[in-house]
DNA sequence: TAAATTTGCGTGTACGCACACGTTTTTATA
DNA sequence: TATAAAAACGTGTGCGTACACGCAAATTTA
């Protein structure tokens, strides 16, 4: 592979004349402008990237707006491992994280979050939408000082980021409906738990149960689908309640739990020595390992939590380093999860 | 973070001398040495890639041994998309790739065109030891050189590899039986299809084979599980007829192909129209694709060829310039695929 | 004690690129 | 035609590391 000296070798001008060609800067006549470029097309010449960071040599700054990670089991534990590492394999390249971390089960803890990230100064945001309107407005004013961001794990419809990376959420209803109608027969029913504390929309979970819905919609089987909604995941009192009742009135087999929180259900169905009961939910959290290598849960479906943070952060730093432009939508595998291929990750 | 200039200004010595301390090289006293390793120690420094990507600049040739890829619908042609993607991106390190391709139908092929890459000279190799003994008897010239490699898709038990990347065979295996009994019932038998054109001992295969059948084995259901061998693909004829008798012959239903070669039995369920049979293989090949979504196919499971490629390129590449040492084991993930998620990879 | 050798360390250059600055050439203006 | 201004191009330095080379001091040998 050529160098700028090669080519400027070939041209007989300078590599300052070179260097001008390439990064489309003035001062270079038109006619030597075309000499060079048609230099480079035929010889091939591609930037060297290792020099070119070495010369550039600046600091670059990523703010991440995220939910708090308190313990391992959170699902956020995961996606910050992953900005963790890919902000590690970039630190000699000068880059540096800044985090910033909200309670995902209060609104106003993230408006007032993201309000503070917008007093600070940096070169590109990673951030998880989770309230979708509340995210909207502030991103204006990201748009306005052309910060780049990128998405993970919940996706915003109509904003300028340069990237979504996650997971289809419809799909992955649909799949987790799929099995479930391999673990059930048609005289049994349905229970999808929700578990939440407020009730504020959360769109990933919908669009969860909307996909599972629709699998069983369009297939015109007899099976019911019912649902409860499970408050305050401290008090195990309300839950069992709220469970109790709703197993004892129906005839129901399948419980589809679109979050994380499955372990809340799971915790219920083993202490209960259920055992007939099926199980679906999200994440790998080390509770919800345990539980799908007891077989309590019988399918988990993971959104690869590390590589979100890992593949967020990598991307924003191609896009400001390299300018390397990524697709709009990266949508992950949806990973399914069994007693048998959990332990491979 | 420090650089050596800030590291040799502090111990006030030359660059020189804190360049010998941190490569380990001789000619610095015992106090001076002792002196910077302190410093380093205090201030955390570390080395920088890029500058001493750029200050090395040699250029790494890695020897690449593996099936010929003739067409996109090839197992091959994938793991070799992955070596390209991963030399592609270390072009500006000056890595090169040689491939070596053999026919793995023919062990002599697999045996001429090992030797011939031996008369070669590289600094790594990637291979796929399909033929365990033949790469076994090679592999210690390579050791004599001290050349490093690593397998990708096919394991060698007490090789000197420095990595091994791919599916662990067996419990995908166990995997696709779980999957299997949710499909059949347990008055139905199973059939295992095995695809192959010579007698050659096919690891690999037969440890998803064995998996599969331990599934069913410790869990003592009626299910009988019979074998059948498709010699010679191209014939269609002969693998009608065989099939044919297999599936008049017993109540089976299930039916388990432990290879790519899965679109070979499913055409033949396809064409005379025997939806009722549930199909389970391996393998994200167009063919394969376009059978599970019109659901000839009910389960595919991916064994992430391309990232086999890319992953074993890059792991060698950083073992080579950064002394890297990789896991000697890397288990990619067992990935489940249905009609419902087989687009998201 | 002088000469020869070894040890310890500093210097200079290369790697490929970016960019500020300086110099030359061309064009416009008086 | 002289001069100013603008355009076109060259030069030099820095980024952080690797390594060959070379010099001086310390050590060994004669």
């Amino acid at each position: 592979m050529k160098t700028i000296k090669d080519i400027a070798a070939l041209a007989k001008v300078s590599i300052g004349t070179v260097d001008r060609v390439i990064h489309n800067r003035s001062g270079v006549s038109k006619k030597t402008k075309e000499r060079i470029e048609k230099i480079i097309q035929e010889h091939g010449f591609q930037i060297n990237k290792t020099a070119r960071i070495l010369a550039l040599n600046k600091k670059y700054n990523i703010a991440v707006l995220m939910p708090t990670v308190e313990s391992s089991s959170d699902f956020w534990y995961l996606p910050k491992k992953g900005i963790e590492k890919a902000s590690e394999e970039f630190e000699m390249h000068r880059i540096s994280v800044n985090y910033f971390h909200f309670d995902p089960l209060n609104l106003n803890s993230f408006k007032d979050v993201f309000d503070k990230l917008l007093e600070n100064s940096f070169n590109a945001v990673l951030l998880a939408p989770i309230f979708l309107n509340e995210a909207k407005e502030r991103l204006i004013y990201l748009d306005q000082r052309k910060i780049p961001y990128v998405f993970i794990n919940a996706e915003l419809e109509g904003a300028n980021n340069i990237s979504y990376i996650g997971q289809h959420s419809f799909d992955s209803g649909a799949l987790a409906a799929k099995l479930m109608s391999l673990l059930i027969n048609t005289e049994d029913d349905i229970l999808i738990v929700k578990v939440r504390r407020d009730n504020v929309h959360h769109s990933t979970i919908e669009d969860r149960i909307s996909g599972f819905k629709s699998y069983f919609n369009t297939r015109k089987t007899p099976i019911q689908i019912h649902e409860v909604i499970l408050p305050k995941i401290k008090d195990q009192e309300t839950i069992n309640t709220l469970l109790h009742k709703k197993l004892t009135n129906h005839q129901i087999k399948g419980l589809f739990i679109p979050s994380s929180k499955v372990s809340v259900v799971a915790n219920y169905v083993e202490e209960h020595k259920l055992k007939h009961l099926k199980l679906i939910g999200y994440d790998l959290n080390e509770e919800n390992v345990h539980l799908i290598k007891n077989e309590t849960i019988d399918f988990l479906i993971d959104q690869d939590a590390f590589f979100q943070g890992y593949e967020g952060t990598k991307t924003l730093f191609n896009f400001i380093i390299n300018n390397v432009v990524p697709p709009k939508n990266r949508y992950l595998p949806i990973k399914l999860l069994t007693k048998e291929n959990v332990k491979y990750l």
